[in-house]
DNA sequence: TTGTAAATTTAGGTATGGCTAAATATTTAT
DNA sequence: ATAAATATTTAGCCATACCTAAATTTACAA
């Protein structure tokens, strides 16, 4: 029997811990081998519950993603739309998911063919990353002067990496923020959100009055012309009734009248004013 | 011919890069697989210089380590003290040694049966990681409220992962700080570094003043008693004549005279006062 | 209902970065 | 100078996570 990887009652050992204790002393547990780093050491010393499972970047990217696919109604999400989502391989989507479906307990459950979801396990650690996720960009533009749309991709980043300790610290210093820059609403700390029924600006009936709740932050290029045109969560707006084509006209408030592309309007979501 | 893992001019392309990129379009380059996350993405676009390879955490830990234990003088160092210093068997040290050493360029000069050594590419990249942990420190504590004993551990990890634009944040957030909190001199961003000759508490002459210059900041414990019995960076002592058994009496400016364990002492850096 | 196209899985490989046990080389002590 | 002790390397494995090409299902359309 090769290989100590597991400590007393389950817990995950990083290697990182070990390897900050700098020598490990006598025949301490050896961590898993591999290459991945294993994120979240979490040791609730003398209390075992089971707690979740720790995760990697890649595990956490995966069940971010079947949380957004599966959207409200929490339907199914098929191999090859993560795999789209994730710019991966349908092969390596299904490898993935067949090693989480198999874990003890599992973040997702997994039927060949027919697609996945989320435990509730799976969907409080997609929602603890999401909540890193969204305080990182708040952080990053209000304390660090990122532009709005420098954030995403620190954040994306770090947010697998951060400790609960500095998500906590973040999180007080900023003051409990309820959204991040793009609108987006943040996680609280045990993985509740409020939902919002938005609706894609690209399909907003026209003349009805509307306010931009949140915008895509995916693409740096659409967010800088979106802040140069006044297009900002809280703006008031309306579209011109009529011209609903390649593009649409919009009033924006405190703004001329302009036009927007699908484009563009494909990544703003608003509510009613 | 399986795998297109590098794009254009030399230049590896990370795979969150793309995955961010949310579907890589048609038939875009594919990052090289496997699970280790490749660290800062280098472009330069156009300008094709070579720059350096990039690194993961584990190899940025090797650098760290080798410039370390290297010392001043730059001997050369050890397959066992590197695997005593990163917590990890000698046998794994060797692979990674003849992995980075057949590189090109290399971040390190290795002789079988002969130790290892930096190349000017490797002590760069050894400096740019020490900056990003002392940055790191200096910010989680002046501005996130980590106390002295918790920055280690969170900044140990982050150094990895933070962009050089996150860098030159902070480092403006702090106004170019000199040191971290435990006294340790950051490095320039060209990877500079002002050398301090340093001597170990333990063994300072008796009856001689002396400031504290720096402390480790590995052990959170001796951390917390040392903020206690007012051995900070700055301090002033002297070291009572006679006494230099298991503690010596120390006399600590503001503070009444105290006994200092050898194990606490050899944690205390000092110069002339 | 059956055939075909599309989606998904299997099979076989790569890279990173660990580990153990068994060689081998270097050092140190006699 | 040589033998024993110590240090280091080799050989063979494991886990994570991704890829391509070749099955295999499933779904849809005639
Ligand atoms: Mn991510
Ligand atoms: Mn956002
Ligand atoms: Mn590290
Ligand atoms: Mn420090």
């Amino acid at each position: 029997m090769a290989m100590l990887s597991v400590a007393p009652a389950g817990y995950v050992v990083s290697r990182h811990a070990l390897a900050s204790a700098n020598k490990c002393h006598s025949g301490a547990f050896r961590p898993t081998a591999g290459a991945a780093r294993i994120l979240h050491l979490r040791l609730d010393s003398v209390t075992a519950k089971p707690s979740e499972p720790a995760t990697t970047e890649a595990v956490d990217d995966y069940l971010k993603a079947i949380l957004e696919l599966s959207g409200p109604e929490e339907n199914r999400v098929t191999s090859n739309a993560l795999a789209g989502h994730l710019g991966i391989r349908p092969a390596s989507v299904t490898g993935m998911l067949q090693k989480l479906a198999g874990q003890r307990p599992s973040f997702i459950r997994y039927k060949k063919h027919h697609g996945v979801f989320l435990t509730d396990t799976g969907k409080h650690r997609a929602m603890e990353v999401i909540r890193h996720h969204r305080l990182l960009e708040r952080f990053l533009h209000d304390v660090l002067d990122f532009s709005w749309d420098e954030v995403h991709d620190e954040a994306e980043r770090l947010e697998h990496y951060i400790s609960e300790h500095l998500e906590d610290r973040i999180a007080a210093k900023l003051g409990d923020p309820d959204v991040d820059p793009h609108g987006h609403i943040i996680p609280e700390k045990n993985g509740a959100a409020a939902v919002r029924a938005e609706t894609v600006l690209a399909k907003w009936p026209c003349g009805v009055p509307a306010v931009i709740s949140s915008v895509s932050d995916k693409d740096p290029a659409a967010l800088r012309e979106m802040k140069r045109r006044g297009l900002l969560p809280g703006a008031s707006l309306i579209v011109e009734p009529g011209t609903r084509s390649a593009s649409l006209a919009v009033r924006i408030s405190g703004n001329p009248p302009a036009r927007l592309s699908q484009e563009l309007a494909s990544r703003i979501l608003v509510v009613h004013r």
